[in-house]
RNA sequence: GGGCGCGUAGCUCAGUUGGAUAGAGCAUUAGCCUUCUAAGCUAAGGGUCGCAGGUUCGAGUCCUGCCGCGCCUACCA
C-alpha cells in the first residue's frame, strides 16, 4: 500500500519535471525522520537546482504549484531549503488498508535456495543454525512476495569429515557395522559422533601415521563395499535424520536433499568435466607445482591472483569445487542429467522431503531448473563460490552466472566469556582475541540442541511461575515457542556481514530487542480480543460501525495516524529487505512494530473506552496490528504462543 | 603481499541508491502494577560516527591515503 503510493508520487514528479523543464532526473522519495514533516518528502528541487542554476526553494514552489492534485495526497508544502513535504489523505489511506487489493502471484521462474549443508558427521552447532535460520527466513521472505521457491540442503556424505568419523569407529574404536547401527539407535548418536570426531582429529595430530586411515576410509566409502562403506552410510544417514529433527524444532524444512554420493555415482561430475574441457574452461597443467592437474586459470575468477585453481588432482580425483560446479549446473538444468529421487520423510503437515537416489525409485516432483539460485554459505567460502560462478561463465552460461548468488554471512564465533562458561581453557593469545572460532575438529562449539534445550528451560521457569495452573505439556509447548522465537530472532537481528560473538547472556535474554518481546506484543493484542469475548461482548462489525468518515475523524489524531502508518509498512519493509538480501531488516521492522503496538497498548485502554466510535476504531487498530505482527513473525519463522 | 569485511554511546548492534536534530537494545539512574498480563511503559545521562584529506548545497554513508581487527588466499571440504 505505502509502497505503491510512493511509486505513484515518484512517477508523477519525474514525469512532470521532464515535461516542464526537459530534465530527466531520477526522483528520490524519502520518508522524513520527523513526523511533523508529513509522510513523504521529495528533495528533487536540490538536484534540479544544479541543472537549472536556480535556487532550490524557487523550483520547489513551482513544482508544488504546477503538479496539480495527486491521488491519495492531501497536501504538499515546502520546507527547509527546498524540500517538498507531502501529507497523505488519511481516510483514503485507511480505506485501502481495509480493502486490500489481491496480491499478484509471481509468474516468474523458480528460485532455488540452498542452505544448511552440514557435514553429516556430528551434531549441528550454532554456526549451522545461523545458516539454516538465515536461509529459511529468506525463503519465507521470497514466498511472502509470491515467489516460487525450492529449498535444497546439500549432503556431503562421502567427504573427509564423514570419513574421519567412520575411521574413528572402525580403527580407533574397533566397532563393527552392527555395533555402530546399535549405537545409531541411541538417542544422541549425533552427540556421540561429535566427541568421536574430535577424538579422531586429535589422534591424527598425536599420531600422524594414522592419517593413512583417512585415505583408506575414503577409498572404502567410494568403492561402496565393505565395512567402511557400510559404516559410512550408517553415520551419514542417521546424522542427516538428526539434523532434520534439530532443524524442525526451529521450523526449518526442506524440499530436496541432493547428495554427493549421487553426484559421483550418476556421473554428474563426468558430464561437467566434459563440458569444461570442451569449453576450454580448464586445462591440463604441464609444469610447476600443479603439474598433472586440470586447473582453472586464475584470471577467470580473480582479477589479481596468479594462483590457478586445481579442479582435478594429479591422481585423477575431483576437488570439492569441481563437484560444486556440476551441482550448480544441475540446479539451472544445464547439465543434461537429472538425479533419481525417493521420498525421505513427510512432516506433520504433509510436506515431503525428497532425497536423491542412484537408481529409479518411482515418480517424483520436478526439482532443479531454477532461474535464480541463492547459495547460503558463510563468507569464508567466497573464493570457492567465485570459482563456481567462473565455471558457469566459462561454459557460456552468462545469464545463470549472474543469477548465481552467494548469500554470504559472517561466522558465529564464541565470545571469550562464553568459552569460560563452557569450561574451555584459552591460550594467552586467544584470550586477547575479540572472539574464538568454532571448530568441529576440536569439538569446540555450542551444540544446537543443547542451546535450544537451555532456552526452553529458561523460558519454562518463567512460564511456570506465571501460569502454574496450566498443564506441564502446555507450559512446555509455550516455552518451546518462546525459546525458538528468542533463538531465531537472536540469529536474525545481526546483519549478514556481522560476526556474531556468541554469548549465553544475550542469547538467553527475553527482554528488549528479542523475539519474545515481539511475541508478547502479538499475545497482548490477542488478549484484548479474548478478554472482550470473556466479557460477553461481540467483535463489532467494522464495515457497519466504522464508516470512512469515522475513520477519518479518528485518524485526525496524530498518534493514531502515526501508529497506523507504521503498521501499514510491513509489506514495504519485507520487499525492501528482499531487495537488500537482508533478513535482519525484517527482524528490525518486527521489533519496531511491536514497540509501536506496546506504546499504543499502554496509552489507550481499549475495552474501557467509553466513546463507542473510538472504541470500535481502537479495536480495528488492534486487529490490524495483530494481523501485521502475526504476518511479520511468520516470515521470521516465529510462532505466536496462546499466552505468555 | 593480494582479495573481502569490519571500526558508530560503557557493552552488543542498526543506519536503504548521500538529506533535515546520528538511532535501538543491554547496562546505569529516577518513576509507573486497584486498569486489556510489568517478558511491558515513561524519562534522564551517555557520541570529535578509527584518523587525515577530498568530492558538494549537504558525508556515518561516496573517493584517496593511513591506523587497528577479522576472514580468505590447499592437489581439505
Amino acid at each position: 500500500m505505502f509502497q505503491s503510493l510512493e511509486k505513484t508520487v515518484q512517477r508523477a514528479f519525474q514525469d512532470h519535471i521532464l515535461a516542464r523543464y526537459g530534465v530527466a532526473i531520477s526522483v528520490v522519495i524519502e520518508q522524513p525522520k520527523q513526523t511533523g514533516f508529513g509522510e513523504l518528502s521529495v528533495p528533487a528541487a536540490f538536484l534540479l537546482a544544479k541543472h537549472l542554476k536556480q535556487p532550490p526553494k524557487k523550483i520547489a514552489s513551482e513544482l508544488v504549484a504546477e503538479i496539480g492534485n495527486l491521488p491519495g495526497v492531501a497536501a504538499m508544502e515546502i520546507a527547509g531549503g527546498g524540500y517538498i513535504n507531502i501529507r497523505l489523505d488519511r481516510a483514503a489511506y485507511a480505506e485501502v488498508l481495509r480493502h486490500p487489493p489481491n496480491a499478484d502471484v509471481s509468474s516468474a521462474g523458480k528460485i532455488v535456495v540452498e542452505h544448511t549443508n552440514i557435514n553429516p558427521n556430528k551434531a549441528a552447532h550454532i554456526g549451522h543454525l545461523r545458516n539454516a535460520v538465515l536461509g529459511d527466513t529468506f525463503v519465507r521472505m521470497l514466498r511472502s512476495g509470491g515467489q516460487r521457491v525450492e529449498v535444497q540442503n546439500y549432503i556431503d556424505n562421502t567427504g573427509v569429515q564423514v570419513a574421519d568419523v567412520v575411521a574413528g569407529f572402525h580403527f580407533l574404536e574397533k566397532k563393527t557395522p552392527d555395533e555402530v547401527r546399535a549405537l545409531s539407535e541411541e538417542t544422541r548418536f549425533d552427540f556421540l559422533c561429535w566427541d568421536l570426531y574430535a577424538r579422531t582429529s586429535q589422534n591424527y595430530k598425536d599420531n600422524p601415521e594414522t592419517l593413512a586411515w583417512r585415505a583408506e576410509t575414503l577409498h572404502g566409502i567410494e568403492s561402496g563395499m565393505g565395512d567402511l562403506a557400510e559404516i559410512g552410510h550408517l553415520v551419514a544417514d542417521s546424522i542427516v535424520q538428526a539434523h532434520l529433527k534439530t532443524m524442525l524444532r526451529l521450523g526449518v524444512t526442506y524440499d530436496v536433499l541432493p547428495r554427493e554420493s549421487e553426484i559421483l555415482h550418476l556421473k554428474f561430475w563426468a558430464a561437467a568435466y566434459d563440458l569444461l574441457k570442451q569449453a576450454k574452461a580448464i586445462y591440463l597443467e604441464m609444469e610447476g607445482k600443479n603439474a598433472g592437474c586440470w586447473v582453472m586459470p586464475a584470471a577467470a575468477f580473480s582479477a589479481d591472483s596468479e594462483d590457478n585453481k586445481v579442479i582435478v588432482r594429479s591422481n585423477g580425483t575431483v576437488t570439492y569445487v569441481g563437484k560444486d560446479i556440476a551441482y550448480q549446473l544441475w540446479k539451472f538444468g544445464l547439465l543434461g542429467k537429472d538425479f533419481f529421487y525417493r521420498k525421505l520423510i513427510a512432516y506433520d503437515d504433509g510436506h515431503e522431503v525428497w532425497v536423491t537416489a542412484d537408481h529409479p525409485a518411482g515418480p517424483h516432483p520436478d526439482f532443479g531448473h531454477a532461474t535464480r539460485v541463492y547459495n547460503v554459505i558463510d563468507v569464508r567460502q567466497s573464493y570457492l563460490q567465485d570459482v563456481v560462478v567462473a565455471g558457469l561463465k566459462a561454459l557460456g552460461a552468462k545469464a545463470q552466472a549472474e543469477e548465481s548468488i552467494h548469500f554470504s554471512y559472517e561466522m558465529v564465533a564464541l565470545s571469550p566469556r562464553c568459552c569460560v562458561d563452557l569450561g574451555i581453557d584459552l591460550s594467552e593469545e586467544d584470550r586477547k582475541r575479540p572472539y574464538i572460532e568454532v571448530s568441529g575438529r576440536k569439538g569446540l562449539g555450542v551444540k544446537a540442541d543443547d542451546l535450544i534445550d537451555k532456552l526452553i528451560e529458561t523460558a519454562l521457569r518463567e512460564v511456570a511461575s506465571r501460569h502454574p495452573e496450566d498443564s506441564p505439556e502446555k507450559q512446555r509447548h509455550i516455552s518451546s515457542q518462546i525459546a525458538i522465537g528468542a533463538l531465531r530472532y537472536f540469529l536474525l537481528k545481526y546483519t549478514r556481514p556481522t560476526v556474531i560473538a556468541f554469548d549465553f547472556g544475550e542469547a538467553l535474554s527475553f527482554e528488549g530487542e528479542t523475539g519474545p518481546y515481539v511475541q508478547y506484543a502479538a499475545v497482548r493484542a490477542r488478549n484484548i480480543m479474548r478478554k472482550m469475548a470473556e466479557r460477553g461482548e461481540a467483535m463489532p462489525d467494522f464495515t457497519a460501525e466504522l464508516p470512512r468518515e469515522a475513520v477519518g475523524r479518528q485518524l485526525a489524531s496524530e498518534d493514531f495516524w502515526q501508529m497506523l502508518l507504521a503498521a501499514s509498512k510491513a509489506d514495504t519493509a519485507v520487499e525492501k529487505a528482499v531487495a537488500a538480501g537482508e533478513p535482519a531488516h525484517v527482524a528490525r521492522f518486527a521489533f519496531q512494530l511491536a514497540q509501536t503496538f506496546n506504546n499504543f497498548y499502554h496509552q489507550f485502554p481499549i475495552l474501557a473506552e467509553p466513546d463507542r466510535e473510538k472504541k470500535v476504531f481502537l479495536l480495528w487498530m488492534t486487529e490490524y496490528f495483530r494481523l501485521q505482527l502475526d504476518r511479520t513473525l511468520a516470515i521470521l519463522g516465529i510462532e505466536v504462543p496462546d499466552f505468555m
